[in-house]
DNA sequence: ACTGTTTTATATACTAGTATATATTGGAGT
DNA sequence: ACTCCAATATATACTAGTATATAAAACAGT
């Protein structure tokens, strides 16, 4: 999918290796996908593979070698494509273990649906909270950024820095409410289906 | 995932060949999550070598066997611990290109992001649409079903199912509201951003 | 009668993503 | 000084999901 894409446009940026290439993209879209490690490696194979991205080894005496990863011209290219290109129609699937749960209730584990509905309910609000805070530091962040930036050029990269991170913020925040509204809801629905007095 | 679990949840309903096991995951699932037909069969594989489902082979002279699928009790036991099984604590991600390209989005390219979040909120328009048509007919075939249903029971399960199959609809509902709330405020930031006068 | 499109039905090569193993360095605490 | 844990760094076997090929039946239109 996109791992890829994000990844040419990390390198697009500097040259870094794999662990670095980690940090990046979590700083980039960390509070909205948790990218597993392991694709890092096995998505740079193909970009190598398909001459979108190359590498330095760099010799280590004791510890393993490190590859310094950068963007070629065709990674470039491909890259800048991608950015402008058209999304598909279709609207992405929302696959939740809970919704297939709900799909499959049955008389018998009413109870229990219940249960996993309300721990569901912390969880979204715990990461709620989480990323709430997470705007509050990005606004102090900004503000002291701002204040050390001597050109205007400057202070327009920091502004928009911070209005992707806030946008960013703000997607999760809005999907975690429609969550968090939706699983109160369904409480209520399923309590009226199978306790009714 | 969890298409491992609703093929056994199907099948512990009634034996199916793969084609039909498709049909029945969209009616349960296909508003929310859109399975790809090869899924269906590289699953059932996965499930026989685990010894969850068996198969007996229908065979036809001029077309294709056809292959029906049955739940094995050991398929039962791993469906029924699954159902009461407690959820992961880690919020599904967020996997969505158009996040990806913000996340990357630069003073060159503001005008297509604009596009490209036109385009976005029309599609989550079109299918906001959709989903509050479809439920308007669940509404409706129920109705026409209860009229039918001449036991409590067979009332029940009617109201459950009518319970289950708005839920699903809500949630997909409540995440496209989501989307269409932030990229109305997503293009407004932008425009703020690059458009200043 | 023929032509074309949709539905039925399965298979498979490929890409994407997860889980886990491995090994070293640098601190934090005791 | 020693121990333990987090961070650094990569690799790989595995599971999940996508794209696409194949082929026949059923049905609609002309």
């Amino acid at each position: 999918m996109s791992v890829k894409h994000a990844l040419l446009g990390i390198l697009n940026e500097a040259p870094k290796h794999g662990y670095d290439l980690k940090r990046a993209f979590d700083d980039k879209l960390g509070d909205l996908w948790v990218l597993n490690v392991g694709q890092i490696y096995t998505t740079l194979e193909r970009l190598h593979s398909e001459g979108l991205v190359e590498y330095d080894t760099i010799e280590q005496s004791d510890k393993p070698d490190k590859k310094v990863y950068r963007i070629t011209p065709a990674g470039k290219d491909i890259f800048e494509t991608w950015r402008i290109s058209p999304l598909k129609v279709e609207p992405r699937s929302l696959r939740d273990e809970l919704y297939v749960k709900i799909a499959f209730m049955d008389d018998t584990d009413a109870e229990s649906i219940l249960m996993l509905i309300q721990s569901q309910h912390s969880t979204y609000m715990a990461q709620m909270m989480a990323l709430t805070n997470r705007k509050f530091h990005i606004e102090q962040e900004s503000k002291i950024a701002l204040s050390k930036a001597n050109t205007s050029e400057a202070q327009h990269q920091i502004e928009r820095e911070k209005v992707i991170k806030m946008a960013l913020l703000d997607v999760a925040i809005f999907h975690a409410e429609a969550d968090i509204r939706w699983l109160r809801q369904c409480e209520v629905r399923i309590k009226e289906l199978f306790f009714r007095s």
